[in-house]
RNA sequence: GGGCGGGUGCCCGAGUGGACAAAGGGAGCUGACUGUAAAUCAGCCGGCGUAUGCCUACGGUGGUUCGAAUCCGCCCCCGCCCA
C-alpha cells in the first residue's frame, strides 16, 4: 500500500483519503478472492515516442504487475484521433485511426522498457470506442452537463478569451470514460490533469452498473524547458529510446529548479534521500551540478543499465572537453568537401545558411579548433578520424573511405 | 439565417499599394559569463555555392496595377452579438 501510493497526488485531500480508502478495500478483497485487481493507464499515440513524461504512470502499472495484478497499457488508438483537450489551450490536430495504429506500434515496442511483456495486457480503444452507436453516446452525453464541462479551467479559459471550443472536444472525456466501463477495469492511473476524464469514468461505470474505478493521479513532469509539461508537441521531451548519451546530457542540462520533480517521479531512490540531497545544495554542500549528474547516471541506469550509465557519464566529461563521445555518428568521405554541405547532409543543422551562420558566430569547430572560413573544405584522412563539433553538443566524426 | 470583427513566419502579434523575408515579443540556435544550470549581455533566426541576385511565404482562388500582405470579385474558416 505504501509502495502503490507514493508520489499519489490529487491536490485534494478529501479525495485521496477516499481513493486510499477505495484502494485498500480492493484490495483487501483481490488477496481474499485470489483476483487480480485490472489496472489501466491510456496513452494517446501523438508521437512515435514515449519519453519520461509517459514512464511516470508506466512504472506504477508495473508496480502493480509486480505484486501480481493486472496491467493493462491502453493505447487511445481512437480518443488519439480526436485529441485531448486536457493540457491544450488550443484543439489539438486530429489524425487518421491508421496514423494513430502506426504510432501505437512504436508505443508498445518501447514500453517493455518498463512493463513486463509477460504480464500485460495490451488494449486499442478504437475496438470498442468505433463500435458506439449514436444513441449510446447521446446517453452518455447525457449524463454530463455543460457547466461541468465549462468549469474544466483549459475550457474556461479558452471560453473566456474567445478562442473556439469545439463540440468534439467535449466527447474526449466520455469516450476515455467508457474506456473504463468496457475494460471494467479496478484502478486507473494518469497525470492530475486527467482528473477530470478519470472522474468521468467513474461516473460512467456507476450509470453503467459498474463498482466505479480507484483513481490514481500523478504530479505532472515538466519538460526540459523547465516550465511546461513535457510533451512532444512542445519539443521538451527526453525520450526514453534516446541514446544514453543523449540521455544524460539532457538530463545534466535541465534548471537546477526541477531537481525535485524529477526525482521523486522518476528515481528509485527514496524520499529521505531525495529530502538529503536537497537539503545539501541548499546548505551548499552539494553542488547542484553533481547532484544532477547523479540524477542524469540513475535515469540513465533505469532505462539502458549501469554500463551504458556509466559510459553516458564518461562521455559528457569528453564532450566537455571537446572531444567525441564515444557514440557519436560517424561520416565516411572519399574526397574533400565543403564543410557546409558535410554538416547539413549529416544532419547537424538545418540548411546550408545555418551553417555559415554558425561559422561566422564561431559555433563550429574541426579538431578542436574554430573555423573561421565559410568556405573551408574537409578533406579526409588516411591516418586518424577528424572531429566536427557544432555547438556545444552535436558531433560529427569524419573518416576516409 | 442576419450584423459586426477576424485569418500574417514555429507561437503570439504589428503592418492598409512600392524602401516587406514583413515591426515587436516568445520559443529556438551561437558566442561571452557561469557550475555543461538559471539570470544577464551580444549576435542569429525561410531557402539557395553570398547574390545591391533568385525562389518560397501573409486562409484559397481569380483580378486591378509597372508593382499587392495591403485594393476588387468569388470561396473557405474562426469569434462575438442577434435569430
Amino acid at each position: 500500500m505504501r509502495i502503490l501510493m507514493r508520489g499519489v497526488e490529487f491536490g485534494d485531500e478529501r479525495t485521496r483519503q477516499n481513493m486510499e480508502r477505495e484502494l485498500r478495500e480492493r484490495l483487501q478483497r483481490s488477496a481474499d478472492t485470489g483476483r487480480p485487481l485490472r489496472v489501466y493507464c491510456g496513452f494517446d499515440p501523438t508521437s512515435t515516442e514515449l519519453h519520461l513524461g509517459h514512464t511516470v504512470p508506466m512504472r506504477k502499472l508495473r508496480q502493480f504487475q509486480d505484486l501480481g495484478h493486472q496491467a493493462i497499457f491502453l493505447i487511445g488508438t481512437f480518443t488519439g484521433t480526436i485529441g485531448d483537450p486536457s493540457d491544450k489551450d488550443a484543439a489539438r490536430q486530429q489524425q487518421s485511426l491508421e496514423e494513430a495504429l502506426e504510432k501505437a506500434q512504436a508505443f508498445v515496442d518501447q514500453a517493455w522498457r518498463i512493463l513486463d511483456p509477460e504480464r500485460t495486457l495490451v488494449e486499442y480503444n478504437h475496438r470498442w470506442l468505433a463500435k458506439l452507436t449514436f444513441s449510446e453516446v447521446i446517453h452518455m452525453a447525457s449524463l454530463f452537463t455543460v457547466q461541468q464541462f465549462l468549469a474544466r479551467e483549459n475550457f474556461a479559459n479558452r471560453y473566456a478569451k474567445g478562442d473556439p471550443i469545439w463540440l468534439h472536444e467535449f466527447f474526449y472525456a466520455l469516450m476515455q470514460g467508457y474506456d473504463a466501463v468496457a475494460l471494467r477495469t479496478d484502478v486507473q492511473i494518469g497525470g492530475t490533469d486527467q482528473l477530470f476524464n478519470l472522474m468521468a469514468g467513474r461516473k460512467l461505470m456507476e450509470a453503467y452498473g459498474l463498482e466505479p474505478q480507484v483513481i490514481l493521479t500523478f504530479p505532472i513532469l515538466v519538460g526540459t524547458d523547465g516550465r511546461l509539461r513535457m510533451s512532444k508537441s512542445t519539443g521538451n521531451i527526453i525520450g526514453i529510446d534516446e541514446r544514453p548519451g543523449v540521455m544524460f546530457t539532457k538530463v545534466l542540462n535541465l534548471p537546477d529548479a526541477v531537481f525535485r520533480n524529477y526525482a521523486e517521479l522518476l528515481t528509485r531512490w527514496s524520499p529521505e534521500e531525495i529530502d538529503a540531497m536537497i537539503g545539501a545544495m541548499e546548505r551548499g554542500e552539494l553542488n547542484p551540478q553533481d547532484a544532477k549528474r547523479a540524477l542524469a547516471w540513475e535515469i540513465v541506469s533505469i532505462f539502458h543499465g549501469d554500463a551504458a550509465a556509466d559510459r553516458a557519464a564518461e562521455d559528457a566529461r569528453r564532450m566537455h572537453r571537446g572531444t567525441a563521445p564515444s557514440d557519436a555518428p560517424q561520416i565516411r568521405l572519399s574526397g574533400p568537401r565543403p564543410l557546409v554541405d558535410l554538416v547539413a547532409e549529416a544532419g547537424l543543422v538545418k540548411s546550408k545558411s545555418e551553417a555559415r551562420r554558425l561559422i561566422r558566430q564561431r559555433g563550429i569547430r574541426l579538431d578542436g579548433q574554430t573555423v573561421e572560413d565559410e568556405h573551408a573544405v574537409v578533406t579526409p584522412s588516411d591516418r586518424s578520424e577528424q572531429v566536427i563539433q557544432v555547438g556545444k553538443r552535436k558531433f560529427l566524426r569524419v573518416l576516409a573511405t
